[in-house]
DNA sequence: TATGAATGAGGGTTCATTCAT
DNA sequence: TATGAATGAACCCTCATTCAT
């Protein structure tokens, strides 16, 4: 009775009953992975969390893959719906920017142990050949999204022209992907500030500036 | 004779052929965990890399934790060799800030495998309780010396003022640490120009500018 | 879903099924450390003679530990429960150190294999530390009880009052314990008459008598 | 170059050096399995305590088994040399008996570790087959001895007839050899004075008496 | 719908021993 | 005479999964 499908809705015909069962799971699930590691987060330890036995989970997910696949899924659904319509408010590049770091900062603030656990997932999960299995699809989203941004208004001219928007798009993703593992260390890191000094440094960035960005590097 | 240090000097008297065996098992090590990834990379994987069996990598590290302590190890060593000189031959903050980002990246690209194996060891290596064992004391370091230098320029008025210099510091860092998973999926990635253009990055996200860094968020 | 509590009552709820499984294990436990010794014993052979495999016995006891400690748990309880009416059922000092004698005896004679395994496990389960596990506990309940009856009668007169108890409760457990070693290497020993010798030997030994007990040592 | 005999005095042509390295190690050895107990006195711990390799012991014992073999040798050498004269100088029946225990104990309180170990030996080391290795031989000498002078002297009339030499024989036995255990776990324990109690103890079991040896045990 | 029971591969580690030097 | 290096079996244990109920 697994589910078929790896998205979050709950399509097909799930029982009350079932979709409450999940939902618990993967609570437990969210809250092992934050907390030990994808590694340490062995069924075992995800049902005992969850106060069931392993046999419970395999029974509503068909496996362990599935039931990070889950998670990975409700997590994006829940991020595309949270950061699209604040970043579509916005009329200036500057205030997308702007938007898109603090929304996804606070975002994280919302949905820390999700976050983490889904950090971990990407981090670790990989097949049996060892490739990674989820790097690529969730970051690449973000960040494609992202630099669509910046090369949009580099060619309004509200941003300088003369930076790749491809590094950009991967700084700001990695400023904003540092801090889950931030968070956890420092659980009383004040995000909002955080997010706006962020948003400073990265308006800073792309700002049309005075030309030379500084000392040229020697050649290499 | 295990090594019963953690310092990187070869201390100890160490026969020609047991350096020769523990540098063979180390790349082996770094191989694997770079390719598959830190739970993946078992004794016995590694072993079969080397070309041995686990019982000659205990033999020769007394166990597999000691193994990894010896990696992270060698590496820190390397980096610390490899920065100090290029950063403090830079007078100013500019100089100072290019150079690091540039060296870092250089270093990254000089010893791939064996970054993103640290890497690999720093987000997934747990202590039996599931407390991370080495994501603090490796990057805390790099951060730390990255701000005292952001600090100092601030000081001189080189820097401009009103950046908190956590943040900053975070940022960049940041930024260096996403180049080693790129790289790995994109082996062909021109890393002296993704660092040239970073490095303008942040010259820009430090240098005295006009004020207003742009839209101030909404109060929230 | 293994034991959580030391002791034997049946607490929990388990599966007659599980039951069974632990009541075989058990078994086969018993009659590898009292044939092997404990060093001999591994889990593989275990398993082997309850024809089963080593997951089966973690499975149902979590660990090698559990599965000693319940052994010695249980053979604890039912000494208790053979000796306790057996002894409170004599009202004289001379009749209460028979009965302490030959009920020990018969119990061992009754429960051959389970007592040889639990010496076995008394003389050499060690913590990690070398420090003995379980040799206190067990023989030290056993020696103080007797030690209170010496003293009690000591008392009342009807032993000879200038024996010290210690020692002489010391010297009972001793051949008391030595029968089960000698019973593996000789099955056919008659155990009735060997008690009865011992309790005549005791009866002997705490008779009040006419004074001297013999030559007095030379002053060391 | 190993030894080819399992006696202790330096026979065959052994160096001056090899004659002290032996002793060396065998005196590690006493010491590790004195402290932690048969189990875990492995020859990495012994080398260890010896200060040289488990290669060492190989080349000088050819084996941890032969090893094993002489320190059960030369303690029992060392034994009936310290015995043997104290019980031929004594004439009578309970002098000899007291002399036989008395003596006994103080050998153990002089080769406290000595002994320690070889009675872990005793109980422990077995054959590949799981039967015991060293049981009977050890101590059915020393019970055989105890047991002709119970007989003679029952002969002679110094001591009651009354009684099975061999139990007598037995529990005089087993009183002494759960000395060690005792003094293990509490060194100050004053071997002269309990020497003293239990020879009294067994003189007093042996006396000839007014006959009755108490209340008959009940037909079983 | 849920659980208890079992499985088998693989995890890291210890061990006595062999071998070349 | 001694040691360092290596080996391979055995150790206890964890894991995701399957199966019968």
């Amino acid at each position: 009775m697994r589910s078929e499908n790896g998205t979050v809705g709950q399509r097909k015909d799930r029982t009350f009953i079932e979709t409450a069962r999940r939902a618990q799971i993967m609570a437990a699930a969210i809250d092992t992975i934050a907390g030990l590691g994808y590694g340490q987060a062995s069924l075992a330890r995800i049902a005992e969390t969850a106060g069931t036995s392993k046999g419970v989970i395999i029974y509503h997910f068909g496996g362990k893959d599935e039931l990070v696949r889950e998670l990975v899924a409700e997590l994006s659904a829940k991020g595309r719906a949270y950061l699209g319509p604040r970043l579509e408010a916005e009329p200036t590049g500057a205030g997308m920017l702007r938007a898109y770091i603090e929304s996804n900062l606070s975002f994280v603030r919302e949905n820390r142990n999700h976050v983490l656990a889904v950090v971990q997932i990407a981090l670790n999960a990989r097949a049996a050949d060892g490739s990674p299995l989820y790097d690529f699809s969730i970051r690449e989203a973000g960040v494609a999204a992202l630099r669509q941004i910046l090369i949009h208004f580099q060619g309004t001219g509200e941003f300088r022209a003369d930076f790749d928007p491809d590094v950009m798009a991967m700084a700001i993703r990695a400023a904003l992907d540092a801090v889950p593992a931030r968070l956890a260390r420092d659980p009383d890191l004040d995000i909002g500030r955080y997010g706006r000094e962020l948003a400073d440094l990265f308006r800073a960035a792309t700002r049309p500036g005075e030309g030379d960005p500084g000392p040229a590097s020697p050649a290499k």
